[in-house]
DNA sequence: GATGTAAATGATAATCATTCTTATTTAGGA
DNA sequence: TCCTAAATAAGAATGATTATCATTTACATC
């Protein structure tokens, strides 16, 4: 019974990031687990997500109101950002034009090892629900 | 002489952050204007920065190793981010394909504001750096 | 010029995300 | 069983940012 996981809790850590496509901060991951996991601790959580970080096994997407948010989605593609709710979607057939990284990296005479793209707005949620409260308000 | 602005420090930060390409953080600008302005409080630039965020007389272009960094040009422009040293730096040649942000609208349902594009890599001058490093260690 | 008022500011405390420290636990091998 | 290195929990420490509050300033009105 007793095989070799049954503690790994970095291993819980990369298959809910894997798993999930909220883009979750370390408070979301660590919330997430700790019903399946009670004895995980928040710095674990922090401490793996840099780690798949520094291996190429997840990327940070940015910040949202201050809190850093992860995927587990390592290959290139474009994110929308809500800036009411905070939510983070994929937009995962817009591709970013490949021409653009070579121009950027003969502008800056360095290496461009990444190219990020992103909207921000009203996702389709906070949307309706800002259409409802100003009819509600006229009222 | 006693003009109506000699007391106001909200102009003064509005004018350093126009007038510099670092794209600075608050502490950054509180540095930069401290000399001039001797009792400027660190909480006023912050304070102001978020203000201007506000009624778009700014925008932030991120955080660097988290630290929110800010630009005083709100027109659509890209940035190249250096993993190395934290610089940001201005991409003004190039622009971001105005029908992707409809494709995205359309996508998500919702209502999109801003595009962000960016590059990230290491910048000329730490590419420099790293060569001379190498070959310093190598000798 | 004196006064009232609302906005702006300085100083500092509070908050919150993130990182660090240290002792403990675990896995796996000798 | 004993040993060692990696992983973890718990909590302290750090650092950026925000909130608080008393003071100052700008400006209108008297």
């Amino acid at each position: 019974m007793a095989s070799s996981k049954h503690f790994r809790k970095r291993d819980a850590i990369l298959t809910y990031l894997q798993n999930t496509n909220a883009h979750p901060s370390a408070e979301m991951v660590y919330a997430g687990l700790k019903q399946q996991i009670p004895d995980l601790s928040l710095g674990t959580v922090y401490r793996n997500l840099n780690l798949f970080k520094d291996q190429g096994l997840a990327i940070s997407v940015g910040t949202v109101k201050g809190v850093e948010r992860f995927d587990g989605n390592t290959a290139p593609h474009v994110h929308f950002f809500c800036t009411e709710c905070g939510a983070v979607i994929d937009l995962p057939q817009m591709a970013v034009p490949a021409q653009l990284v070579s121009t950027a990296a003969t502008q800056i005479g360095g290496t461009v090892a990444q190219c990020q793209m992103s909207f921000s707005g009203f996702c389709r949620e906070c949307l309706q629900n800002q259409n409802h409260t100003i009819k509600g308000e006229s009222a």
